[in-house]
DNA sequence: TCAATAGTGTCTTTCAGACAGTATATA
DNA sequence: TATATACTGTCTGAAAGACACTATTGA
């Protein structure tokens, strides 16, 4: 963060005053993406105010920009997560969060200028159940990508936006953090496969990937939990992703 | 796009008034690179007004917005444009462009709440000479990345920027769209070569490099040009890029 | 016993890294 | 002639895709 202000700097900083420009305002949108029954969901609430009132649109609200120099208001991040908690209920440290990139095409919003930071959103089964009811939303509802989903009839530009969104966690999935964002506390080599298939859209050979799943293990990014799964036929082991390095 | 507005919003639109929240200045700020004698160099301005009136920064500006509904101003890519044209001379179609993320910690300009789009900019060697003496900026030069470059010595949070925008390239040299705008028009393999390793920051063995130099060739992203160049020793073959899939 | 999934192993291709060797310029 | 670089080729290992095979369970 630069060096502090020098006094003088200080000085001047007491008597200046912004232009007055126009100012754009700033939201955050967020995809927020769970995997259930062997299907990549996003989260989509319907908006019961103008304009697009009665569409569906990514949740997301606006940027607090504080009253003062001293009080700027909100990082984006915890903007983000906080849209999070009052549509959703869900806290940090529950959900995975990454920045996409800013949208602000001219025209976005009928209303005004408004620059969106979009964001992705990644929540465990588990999680997931909770989600619907939050306290602002009226109505929200997981709506699997691609197939009970017209992207087409979003408000605004959320097209696009989700159109990144997907994108993104493609491209981004073979990251364990990632992945880990998006299992059950435990699972199967078989219900991880699953969860690929799902985002990516496509099969994996079942002994390839085990193969891939076992160098996870070698390699310290995955350990085995104790006991069995039975689902199906033949009981499955089952494994948890390690603490992150970073955090111990 | 969404859908156009019904009838029914056009008149509510009509009545809309904007509720007066603050609202956060939005700037954006570009990481010019280009490499030049081997070395990978970024363009910075020294700031000749407060704040840090006298420390280098990255170039940027204000986003135009729009007085009005019907005119909401410039789009993020436009005024990315536009600030590289005024601080540089560096017109659209002479430089790859591309946006990174957001940065909008509060506090991050001591004057008001702002936030900032940032962006990576790519120029090609010779245009990189004719940068120096934009309009606008007083003092501008590019310096070495990491050799007589202090990061921590820039204005505002530029450092993050910066570190931002010099992983962006590392990840993203094996496009050829990227690579492609940081060589001359025409390029020998060993040049090539020693434009990734000046961005990597690292040694690549010339055959093993040629074995991938000559993939591309294979599959149509570089062609050979006539001629040879004679620089050291033995002269060497020289190439291009093949024009764009997409443009043709 | 059968069907289904868990789990193992093999063959092939692709590509990267390390490195040896040949060819052809200039000094 | 010496040396630096252009250019070619080989050996090895990591990893992915295709696919065959065995093992173990529940129905």
């Amino acid at each position: 963060m630069a060096r502090p202000l020098t006094p003088a700097e200080q000085e001047w900083l007491k008597r200046y005053e912004p232009g007055e420009w126009p100012r754009p305002s700033v939201t955050v949108d967020l995809a927020v993406f769970t995997v259930r029954d062997a299907d990549l969901k996003v989260l989509l609430v319907r908006r019961k105010e103008p304009p697009y009132a009665g569409l569906w649109a990514l949740p997301g609200g606006f940027v607090r920009v504080g009253p003062s120099r001293s009080d700027q208001g909100e990082d984006l991040d915890a903007a983000a997560h906080r849209e999070l908690e009052e549509e959703t209920g869900l806290r940090r440290g529950t959900v995975f969060l990454e920045q996409l990139r800013a949208f602000g095409a001219p025209g976005r919003d009928p209303r005004m200028r408004v620059i969106s930071v979009a964001y992705a959103a990644l929540v465990a089964p588990e999680q997931a159940m909770v989600v619907v009811g939050g306290s602002d939303a009226a109505e929200a509802r997981f709506f699997s990508v691609g197939q009970d989903l017209d992207a087409s009839a979003l408000a605004f530009d959320h097209e696009q936006v989700l159109s990144c969104a997907v994108q993104w966690i493609r491209r981004r999935l073979n990251d364990s953090a990632v992945a880990c964002a998006l299992v059950p506390e435990t699972f199967t080599v078989a219900e991880l496969r699953a969860v690929h298939e799902a985002v990516q859209g496509a099969t994996h050979d079942p002994g390839n990937f085990r193969r891939r799943f076992k160098r996870m293990v070698t390699d310290g990014l995955i350990v085995q939990a104790p006991g069995r799964r039975h689902t199906g036929t033949k009981p499955a082991r089952v494994y948890r992703f390690a603490p992150a390095r970073g955090e111990a």
